[in-house]
DNA sequence: TATTTACTTTGAAATCATTCTAAACAGCTT
DNA sequence: AAGCTGTTTAGAATGATTTCAAAGTAAATA
């Protein structure tokens, strides 16, 4: 019985290159995780996902994972800028490829995210950022609810 | 020794029938509880605040009340529309006396929500709300930093 | 290449906000 | 006042996320 790990995954025959210099400049050591949740993450598809799905994902493709590290993971790539968090109150943590701006649908019943692309929405006025303080970015959730 | 209650606390002397009122017109049972968290509550000052702010404020009147209760109280608030949650991904649940279309600061460090009244924000295009769906309200949250 | 160092992963335990439960209690209706 | 139903309570349960110490691994050094 062998246990599925990285170290005897398919990982060690892709050409990861391009996604070590990503993680490399960002300032991430490019360990063989993060490396294969890059290759899951910063392929130019836009997503939506838990910590949980991501490990469903990774377990799928026959590696095992802890749920510690795949936080671990997520939140480097937060601090780095490489993903960000969707700032909604559902009750788990939802994390977005897209890190260019884009806003969201967000339906109340089922915490379903739903993109909005950016020229959607437009904003001629802004509030003056504080005193301070710098502007890291603009959330806009629109909530849903199903007609009855 | 005498434990704090609503039951001998300072609950009876006061006049709450326009508390009253309020909750009846939404439906809900006006309880000594929820009468008593109406009134800090409900008093036309805006306020962001998370279950545990809210149990020691009541604490401070020198009334106890489970944690439970505070966080059934406030469910019920939020779904008969007398509050609101602010969608941030913050640890804790932020609730939010002000429900009239208004807009946050979030200081992406120290957590702290701070109002950006509406007419700061001007919003000259939206999208059209999914077929099937109603729109439940715009949330706007500006992330900040402070400058380093 | 071998050695060292610092960082990362692991699995399990801990944390902590929130919800649930069952019994006691309190509004409301008759 | 009785009875019905919804509410409060304290504490247990839940579940997402973090922490821990030990083992492992990338990178730096020699």
């Amino acid at each position: 019985m062998i246990k599925n790990t990285l170290n005897n995954s398919s990982y060690n025959r892709n050409d990861y290159s391009n996604i070590h210099l990503k993680l490399k400049k960002v300032g991430l050591r490019p360990t063989k995780q993060r490396t294969f949740v890059a290759s899951l993450l910063l392929n130019g598809i836009n997503r939506h996902f838990t910590a949980e799905d991501l490990q469903a994902e990774v377990s799928q493709s026959g590696i095992t994972m802890a749920i510690g590290t795949i936080y671990n993971c997520l939140n480097h790539f937060v601090k780095c800028g490489l993903i960000k968090h969707v700032e909604t109150n559902c009750d788990m943590t939802i994390f977005d490829t897209n890190v260019e701006n884009h806003y969201h649908f967000l339906d109340e019943e089922t915490g379903k995210l739903t993109d909005i692309n950016a020229f959607d929405i437009k904003l001629n006025k802004l509030p003056t950022i504080p005193e301070g303080f710098n502007n890291c970015g603009l959330d806009i959730i629109i909530k849903i609810k199903k007609k009855s």
